[in-house]
DNA sequence: CTGTTAGCGCTTTCAA
DNA sequence: TTGAAAGCGCTAACAG
């Protein structure tokens, strides 16, 4: 039997397109059996050391590649060293950070991540879990967009590990690993407060976001505690892009009864706020405590004043907590909460005139 | 034969796991054939309504899901169905922008995308090409860090196709698409020079990096063709960190015969002279282009003059010629140049005092 | 329209 | 220490 089987095919240059080499071919070229290739190839012990070298040049020769879709069907762990990763979309800056974070984990064990963007569509999650799992990944770590989770309940009977980032599990009891978004919000709340501040506008994404609710929880309880409680006039929800939140920004600020300090709950809201601010040259006179930090938040004039999450953790811990179950942890599972952290640097620190 | 085979196994919530129903299993349940529930899965014609709507229920009553890496093992096309993409680093804003580009093109082509992170590291080049290989993708999009990739004519030769983005190939014939790096270099000192500057600093990354060359190259270029030359004292490169850059640029303008302008390569670059600049409170003497557009560069006071390449358009084409070449393309391989854009916002057209 | 048989590239099992 | 045979879940090729 030949050792190699070409097939004719030109590729772009004018190369014959050759068909991979199999264990099979190895094995034929060095003339040893199927099952000693496999052996050296694994690394396992007992194969002598002239074999092991016949079988590693033999291998080089041909340009040998495993495959390791086909010796993950046979194998008894059945363990395709390959994960999803959810998001919301890759490209945000904070689903960007968790997804590094992610891969760093997963990278030291060898492991591939499949990344995708859900933009806020449930039926892309579904579609996309079911691709992911058509492609047998050990696990997934997702930032949901749906509102129900028990589909994942076969999945994971099955062997599927999940782990929920950014967004807690509901109707599905799963590890999960948030930030602390109602505390940091009353944190950032409590700062504009105590900087005298009682018309505080809060600018909220999509109430369908857990943490949109959340955040405004955190606003409106930080109110209480100090026996206030907001205007229900400067509470603007369903902001989901910075053109959206300019706008809303826009009309709030032009109010004769505008508020002296904004919260803005997500990135994007704090970014269209702040051009808002800008355009009616206000952003020396009313405050802004702005949730997640931003790139060159520091540079801006006043500096913006920022609760922080921390995205590079939450996607560590995810991923730590992911490995663990695939190796083998059966403890109940559990929610973690990364704290936030406020960063002063002067747009919060503005006091109302 | 039983249509289910139950493993003892219990999940963190006490539920039994149970090993995926296959084809067979599912045979079994709808009394037809194994081959007959491959047609009905593959919406393959030829099956009475009645036998398909049998062999639905009986999937759907053991939640079956189709086994993508096994019939990618027998099918003829061989086709995985899912890419490779490695990036400098996923989290970077440029890398994230053209990742979700390239995700964009694949998801409506149903194919799933592995992402990686090269960090600059040759080593780890090879190691996640082996990693992508050994998992069968279709084709490879990538961002390379070493100088020299001629390793990847095997890969190819068996079929893998290959788009370089960003950076282009170094010995090997290959699809590229990169952004107007030396071009939109030029166009930016212009740009200075036009408004007056003869003493302007460049500042760059690594000189390892093919596109840092190339926008060193233009800096030159446009100061030829003025008939001028930089002072070679006021180049900088080997930037890779927004720290490094801005310590390099606080030395340059605390020299007495510190530059009017600033020329930054790439966006942390940027930033850390932006930093600088606000440290010396120069931001409104001293002037900057920086190559890459940054989120909030608007916002800034003054705002900041950039060459703002065009991610998006870079990772759609790439993926775009990728999936030309999946689907039969075999036309010479080409460098597609995708073209950047001077956005005037203020830093860039101050004039020298 | 439906089913049978072989076999993708690999690992498992078991025998030599 | 080495290898032969079986089979992972699926599709190709061919019968009926």
């Amino acid at each position: 039997m030949p050792a190699e089987t070409t097939l004719s095919a030109d590729d772009p240059e004018g190369r014959t397109e050759r068909s991979r080499p199999t264990m099979r071919e190895v094995a034929a070229l060095a003339g040893v059996s199927l099952k000693t290739v496999s052996r050296v190839v694994n690394g396992e012990s007992g194969v002598s050391p002239d074999l092991a070298e016949r079988v590693r040049q033999a291998a080089d020769r041909l340009d040998y590649r495993p495959n390791l879709t086909a010796s993950n069907l046979r194998r008894a762990d059945r363990k395709t060293s390959t994960i999803g990763l959810l998001l919301e979309d890759v490209s945000n800056p904070y689903s960007a950070a968790v997804h590094r974070a992610v891969e760093d984990v997963a990278g030291v064990r060898g492991v591939s991540v499949f990344a995708a963007s859900l933009d806020e569509d449930p039926e892309r999650e579904r579609a996309l879990v079911g691709a992911l799992v058509a492609r047998r990944v050990d696990g997934l770590i997702m930032a949901p967009a749906s509102d129900d989770h028990s589909y994942l309940l076969n999945e994971r009977r099955s062997g599927v590990a999940v782990v929920f980032v950014d967004r807690p599990p509901r109707f599905i009891d799963a590890d999960a690993v948030v930030a602390a978004d109602r505390e940091g919000a009353a944190t950032g709340t409590r700062h504009l407060l105590a900087h005298g501040h009682r018309r505080i506008a809060f600018l909220g994404d999509l109430r369908s976001i857990p943490t949109a609710i959340e955040r405004a929880t955190g606003f409106e309880g930080a109110h209480s505690e100090a026996s206030l409680e907001p205007d229900p006039s400067l509470i603007v929800q369903g902001l989901h892009t910075s053109e959206l939140a300019e706008r809303a920004a826009m009309e709030l600020l032009r109010r004769p009864d505008r508020p002296t300090a904004l919260f803005t709950s997500q990135n994007l809201v704090t970014i269209g706020a702040l051009r808002a601010l800008r355009a009616l040259d206000l952003q020396r006179t009313v405050a802004i405590v702005g949730f997640d930090d931003i790139p060159l938040a520091d540079l801006l004039e006043p500096g913006l004043t920022v609760v922080a999450q921390d995205p590079t953790t939450i996607g560590r811990t995810a991923a730590e907590v992911l490995f663990g179950r695939l190796d083998g942890d059966r403890s109940p599972t559990a929610t973690r909460v990364i704290p936030t952290t406020l960063i002063e640097r002067g747009s919060g620190e503005i006091r109302p005139v």
